[in-house]
DNA sequence: GCCGTTTTCGGCCCGACTGTTTTCAGTCG
């Protein structure tokens, strides 16, 4: 039972408890709990199972949770849980999926109709049965009707990349309006998330109508959803969401702060500014007694006002920030241009688009001053992995190269090593050993067992020719889970042979992901941030990893590929 | 259900918008 799943069991609770109408701070403290262990950057069974420790001290974990947890992690049920699935069908969570159906309309069709299931709602509406409850109406009913199909898509949320694809064509798009005088994207977008729900577009103009009307002409705009004085809504073809808000000058920096969050980020920094005698919403900060405004044109006059420095939008999660702040080491995240190398692509050999010379000359005009050539090797067939003696021959290629340029750049000789699904690497020692860098990953057999897969990739770790484990969880965001794998163990072996483990920077893995990358810099073990690019373009994937590891709390230096190989390599053995 | 240099009880962030109402509840972020 990992932090995963005990997260996941708790926000069930949380929504049956919703859908019940139980005390909405109940509800709170089940999704808080929900959020904080699985932002915990160490399993809740060792600190379960360490008598000198207690669960209690963690925020937001009380003597019930605590038990709970306990309870999860020792017979892997929640009595709790099956209890309140006894009452209410799991199906009828699906319900408060559809935009404008929240706990109290979704229970009035419940209890009111029998309406357990999207399908039946959608025939309830079809038969004008929902119109008839108390506060609902006709609109309501239409409205329900066309959400349905939204509730009934499965991935709802983009992937960060493709979200910015979309903020960065509204900005161009809006920026038209000659009355603009700023706009900027909030919400988890700007956090970086690695998967977006909605964009938040906030702008400063002297005409709000004429942003509006600008808005509701935009290509893609499949629907309006809501039209006010300061907020409109709209929705895109792909059935995302996208909210405006046109707010005064003096207030820009409040807004932008208030609508980045996250949520529970904002609920802190309330509490906060309450003790301080202030309060403080999306128009400013203002003192609670006499309503003078204190703050609110920039971001950063908002957090001085509450004597806390401006946090990079990355970090806004309720997860350490706060601390950080108090104790006034706020760590100083990494950025793009700290990068020096990439240690992950592939090229034509196997099923890259481009020759090494090309992924060379790209990168260097990326600024970067080393690469390593990473193909798979020959148990990928379906990538015509390279056998033994291909990569021999690649690797002459590779000296021969790095002799005929004199450029300070460098090219490594790499490899991406298949892990097998029986245990053990796909090429013998003698050649891996020839090697600068070594990748070890799994492609095949992900649905083993945790046991089978944690011991597998242990077994690439001990390896000594092995340099970082690739994509470590194997997941692949909106199409597949990570695979069962005892993380704290890799990360236990990983800290003790000093390997090192890759943050994927494609946007479809990023992998590690942000809470595992901040456990592996708690354990001192070097992230290594790469593009795992298979054509030139691909190399300009990096930034999206460079997001992630800021959300991590990264820093340059818990980054082993933003030294130079020379630094690097001491670290990873090689002499 | 959690939490405590105002507290072990009584709080728990706050405002916009919509639809159904006729002063407000529900939803959303």
């Amino acid at each position: 039972m990992n932090n995963a799943k005990i997260a996941a069991a708790f926000d069930q609770v949380a929504d049956l408890l919703e859908f019940k109408n139980s005390n909405p701070f109940r509800v709170r403290a089940y999704r808080k709990a929900a959020r904080v262990v699985g932002d915990l950057p160490e399993a809740i069974s060792d600190i379960v199972s360490d008598p000198e420790r207690s669960l209690t001290d963690i925020d937001g974990i009380g003597k019930d949770l605590a038990e709970k947890c306990a309870e999860l992690i020792s017979t892997g049920h929640l009595q709790m849980l099956d209890d309140l699935l006894e009452d209410t069908p799991r199906t009828v969570l699906d319900l408060m999926r559809v935009p404008g159906l929240g706990p109290k309309k979704a229970a009035a069709v419940f209890s009111e109709l029998g309406v357990a299931s999207l399908p039946e709602l959608k025939a309830a509406c079809e038969a004008q049965q929902v119109r008839g409850l108390k506060g609902f109406g006709a609109k309501t009913e239409a409205s329900i009707l066309a959400g349905i199909e939204i509730a009934s898509a499965a991935n709802q949320r983009l992937l960060w990349a493709e979200a910015d694809a979309i903020a960065e064509e509204l900005r161009t798009f809006l920026a038209s309006v000659e009355s603009l005088e700023q706009i900027e994207l909030a919400g988890s977008y700007r956090r970086g998330k690695d998967t977006v729900g909605d964009l938040d577009i906030l702008v400063v103009s002297r005409d709000a109508a004429a942003v509006m009307d600008r808005f509701a002409t935009y290509p893609d705009l499949e629907s309006i959803i809501g039209r006010g004085d300061t907020k409109m809504s709209i929705r895109l073809g792909n059935g995302f969401q996208v909210d405006l808000r046109v707010v005064p000058a003096e207030s820009f920096g409040a807004a932008l702060q208030y609508f980045t969050g996250s949520k529970d980020h904002n609920v802190i920094l309330r509490g906060k500014a309450k003790q301080m005698g202030l309060k403080i919403n999306e128009y400013g900060v203002y003192r609670t007694d006499t309503d003078e405004y204190v703050a609110g044109r920039t971001e950063a006059d908002v957090y001085r006002s509450l004597g806390l420095p401006e946090f990079p939008p990355e970090l806004r999660e309720a997860r350490q920030e706060f601390e950080w702040a108090e104790q006034g080491d706020l760590p100083k995240l990494i950025e793009l241009d700290d990068m020096r190398g990439d240690l992950h692509m592939h090229t034509t050999a196997t099923d890259g688009t481009a020759s090494i010379d090309e992924m060379a000359a790209a990168a260097q005009a990326r600024g970067l001053s080393y690469i390593a050539i990473t193909d798979h090797s020959q148990r990928v067939s379906m990538a015509r992995g390279l056998t033994p003696a291909r990569a021999l021959e690649q690797w002459a290629e590779i000296d021969r190269w790095n002799a005929a340029n004199k450029s300070r750049f460098l090219i490594l000789k790499g490899i991406e090593c298949d892990i097998l699904e029986s245990g053990g690497l796909d090429l013998p020692d003698d050649v891996l050993s020839q090697a600068d860098w070594v990748m070890a990953s799994v492609h095949y057999g992900q649905k083993q067992s945790a046991r089978q897969i944690t011991d597998r990739i242990l077994g690439a770790i001990r390896n000594p020719y092995v340099s970082a484990i690739a994509h470590p969880t194997g997941r692949l965001l909106n199409r597949r889970e990570a695979y069962e794998v005892h993380m704290d163990e890799v990360m236990q072996a990983a800290a003790e042979y000093g390997k090192l483990l890759e943050l994927n920077a494609n946007p479809h893995r990023l992998d590690l992901n942000d809470v595992d990358c901040a456990a592996a810099k708690k354990r001192g073990i070097p992230i290594v941030i790469s593009t795992d690019a298979h054509s030139i373009d691909g190399l300009d994937v990096m930034r999206f990893g460079i997001k992630q590891a800021r959300r991590a709390g990264l820093t340059a230096s818990d980054v082993a590929n933003t030294q130079t190989w020379a630094q690097l390599k001491k670290r990873v053995g090689r002499s």
